[in-house]
DNA sequence: TATGAATGAGGATTCATTCAT
DNA sequence: GATGAATGAATCCTCATTCAT
C-alpha cells in the first residue's frame, strides 16, 4: 500500500493551449498554469462570481490584459480550473483504478489515494463542488464527463467485489458516488474534521466503507411490531 | 417507520424578524417568508454572489426598496436563509432524533428522515452547502452552530448504538458526520442520481449505513508487506 | 448694558402657516414650529442634503407623512427654517437697533446682542450660512432680503455715528457685513473659540469692532522708504 | 508692497499621489489635478452632497470609472480638494508671513495677500467653509490643522506688533481668526460686497483690521449706572 | 510584451414622496 | 389622523473587457 500512498507526488502538469488558441511555447502553457493555480487559490477564497480579474491577475504575478492572451473570459478561466483539476485527479487516481491487486485491496488503496488526491488538490476539490452552476451548459457536461467516468471505473471495480460476492448487492455506481461523497468530507466540511488527523480520518474512512460494502447487517424491514425475519440481500 | 416519512408535511413555518426590526405586524412575518423563499430559490439556481436583488424581489414579487424594509442587506437575506432552513430542518428532525425506539430503528428513521428532509429542503441544503464562504464571520458561527447540533445528536444516538454493542466502533461524531453527507448526496450530486427513485435511494442509503455502522468486515490493517490473506467469504 | 444681553428669552415665535395652506389650528402652528426646531438641528447636525425625512421625522417625533400635511417638499422645509431663524433674529435685534442711547453704546449694545443671538441661535446660523445653495433662487432673494434689511440697520447706526464724527469714514454698510461677520465667528469658527468663555469672547469682539471703526490708525500707505505723513481719515 | 500683490500668479500645483496608491506617472498628477479642480467647482456650486460623480466627471471631463483609478471614494476627493486648497493657500501666504518688514508693514501685506488668495482660491475657500461636515473626523483634523498653523503664524505677528508697542492687548490668536474671517466675508457673502472693487476692498479690509489692532478707542466698560462720558472727540 | 487608461453596463442601496389602511 | 408599504428614480461604486502606448 506504501507505494499508493506516496506517489501523489507528481509534479503538476502543465495546462494545454486550448486547440483553437495554438500553443505559441513552452512558456505559453507555464502561463496557463500560473493563472489555472492563482484562479483556483482565488475562487477557492472568494467564490467564482465574487473573485475579481485583478486579483486573479494579483495572484499570478501579471498583468490583467496579459491574462486575456492565454483566455477570452473569466468563465474560461473556471473551466481551466476545472479541467485541469480533474485531469490532476484522474491521473493520480489511475493507478489505483487499474491495479490488479485483489478487490479488497484496490478498494482500499482507492479510498485512500482519493483522500490523497483530495488533500493535494485541496482547494481545486473545493472550487469544483461548488461552482458547477457557474459553468456554462455546455462546459459543464464537456468537463464533468471527465469526472464521472472516473468515479464510473470505481463502480466497475465495487461490482467486479460483488461479482466476486466479497460486497454486498447494490447499484454499484451510486455506491461510487458515495464513496466519493465521503472522501470530499475532509474538503467540504472542514469544521467536521478540524482536529482530526488525516491519517486517522483515512483509517475510519477506509473502514466505514469497507464495511458499507461488504454488508452483513440484519436489513430487515423495521416497521415496528413487524416480526424480524432474517433476510439478506 | 410510516409516520415518520410522512409527517414532513407541516406548513413552513413563517420566518420571524429580528429582535432589534420589530416585527411590525403579521404580515411582516409573511413578507420576510416570502422573501426568503424567493431568495433561496434564485441563490440555489445562480448563486448568492450573482443572484441580483432585482431578481430576488422578482421571485417575491416584490419591488426592491419594499424588501429593504425587512432586512438590512442582501447578506441579510443569506443569514435568514440560512437560519431559516436550518429551522426547519432541525424542527423536522426532531422527534426522529428523540425518539425511544430502540437504536437500530432510530438510525433508520432518522436516516430516511435526512432524505425526507433533503428533499422538502432541497434548495436551501444546497445553498448552504455552497455559501458557506458567503456568510461573515460571525453569522456563520451563528448559524452552524444550530445545525451541528442536531448533527451531534445523530452521534449521540450512534453513540448509544455502540454503547449496545450494535454498531462498531468508531468516533461516532464522524460517522454521524458521514451520514449526513451521504443524505445529502441527493442534492448535491443530482446527476448522480438522476435516474433514480427517490424509495429506492433511500432504501439504498440506508442499508449502505446500516452496515457501514454494524460492521464486521475483516479490517486486518494491510501493512505493507503483510500477506493478504483473510478475504471474507 | 445689563438688559441688553437679558432680553434675548423670549418664547420662541411659532411658525405661521404659509398663506396658500391656510392655517387650520392652533395645534398647526405648533406642528410647524417642531418640524422646524428638528429640521433645522438635523440639517446643522448633518447638512440639508444628508438629512433624510425620516430622520426630521423622527427628531421632531412625527411620522413622515404627517409631516407632508404642512409642507409640501423638503426644500420648503429648509425655506422654513430660514424663515423662521431669520425672523427670530431680527426680532431679538430690533430694540437694540432701535435704541435711543448714544451711538457709541448703541453699537456695543448691537454687538454683543448679536453675539446673544448667535448663542441662541446657533444651529439656525450655522444652516443659514452653509445652506445658502441649497435654497431655490427665489427662495434665497426672499428669504435673504429680510436679513440683508437687518444688517442694513446696523450699517445705518454705523453712518450715523460717522456723522457724528465718532466713527472714522468708510463704507457703512460694509463694516455693517464685517461685524455681522465678526460674530458670526462664535459659530462658524467654533474650533477657533473652543477655549474662550463667551463673555471674554463677547468683549474681546466689542473691543475689535470698536477699534475698528473709531479708528485712529495711521494709514500712510507703506510702500518701503515712503516717507510717513500723518494722515487721517 | 507691490511685489506682495502681485506674487500670487504660480501656476496651480499639482496634486500629489497619495503615498498609498503610488503615482504611477506625471500624467497621473495630471489627472488629478483635473479632477480636484472639477471636484471643487462642482462642490462649490451644489454642495459636497448634493454633487454626483457623473457631474464631477463631465466637469473634469472624464469618465466615472476612470475618476475611481485616482482615489477611493467621494470623500477622499473632498479631502483632496481641502488639502490642495490649504496647501496653495499656505503656500501663496508663506512669504508675506514670514515676512522682515516692521510688523506695521507686515500686517497689511498679509491681509493684502489673503485677499488676493482669497480671489483665486475662491472657490476652494467656499467649499472649505462649508464642507465642514462632510470630512471624516479624522480627515477634518489632519487637514485643518495645516489651516490653523498658518492662521496660528498670523497670530504670532499680532503678538509682535503687540511685544513692540504697535497693537493694542488682546488675545491675538483670536485677532488673527477674526482677520481670517473678515478675509472671507468677499468669498462667504459675496451679495454684500457685488458692486464693489477688489482694490477698494482690500484698502478698506486693511484699514478695518489696522484700526481694530491698533486701537486707542475708550474702552472704558459702560457697565450700567455708570455715567458714560469719556466719549472721544 | 507590459502597462495605465477607457468604456459601458450593472449592482446594492437609499430617498423623497405618495398610497392605502 | 396615524402608520406601514409602495414606487421609481438616482447614487456611489465596481467589473470584465478592450485600447493605446
Amino acid at each position: 500500500m506504501a507505494e499508493v500512498t506516496l506517489t501523489v507526488t507528481a509534479k503538476e502538469k502543465a495546462v494545454p493551449a486550448p486547440p483553437d488558441k495554438p500553443r505559441k511555447s513552452a512558456a505559453s502553457d507555464d502561463r496557463r498554469t500560473r493563472i489555472a493555480t492563482a484562479a483556483r487559490d482565488v475562487f477557492a477564497e472568494k467564490g467564482y462570481a465574487s473573485a475579481t480579474m485583478r486579483e486573479i491577475a494579483a495572484a499570478a504575478d501579471m498583468h490583467v490584459p496579459t491574462m486575456y492572451q492565454y483566455f477570452r473570459s473569466k468563465e474560461e478561466i473556471l473551466e481551466l480550473v476545472y479541467s485541469w483539476t480533474i485531469n490532476q485527479a484522474v491521473d493520480l487516481m489511475q493507478d489505483a483504478l487499474e491495479g490488479t491487486a485483489p478487490v479488497e485491496q484496490r478498494i482500499d488503496q482507492i479510498i485512500r489515494r482519493l483522500h490523497d488526491v483530495n488533500l493535494k488538490l485541496r482547494r481545486g476539490t473545493l472550487v469544483m463542488n461548488r461552482e458547477t452552476r457557474s459553468l456554462s451548459r455546455t462546459a459543464r457536461d464537456r468537463v464533468l464527463g471527465h469526472y464521472a467516468g472516473m468515479v464510473e471505473k470505481l463502480g466497475d471495480v465495487i461490482a467486479e467485489g460483488q461479482a466476486e460476492g466479497i460486497f454486498r448487492e447494490m447499484d454499484p455506481q451510486l455506491a461510487a458516488v458515495f464513496v466519493d461523497a465521503l472522501a470530499d468530507v475532509w474538503v467540504l466540511r472542514p469544521f467536521a474534521v478540524r482536529d482530526k488527523d488525516s491519517e486517522d480520518y483515512a483509517a475510519e474512512l477506509v473502514a466505514f466503507v469497507r464495511n458499507a460494502l461488504m454488508g452483513n447487517a440484519d436489513m430487515t424491514p423495521e416497521t415496528p411490531g413487524q416480526t424480524v425475519t432474517n433476510r439478506r440481500n
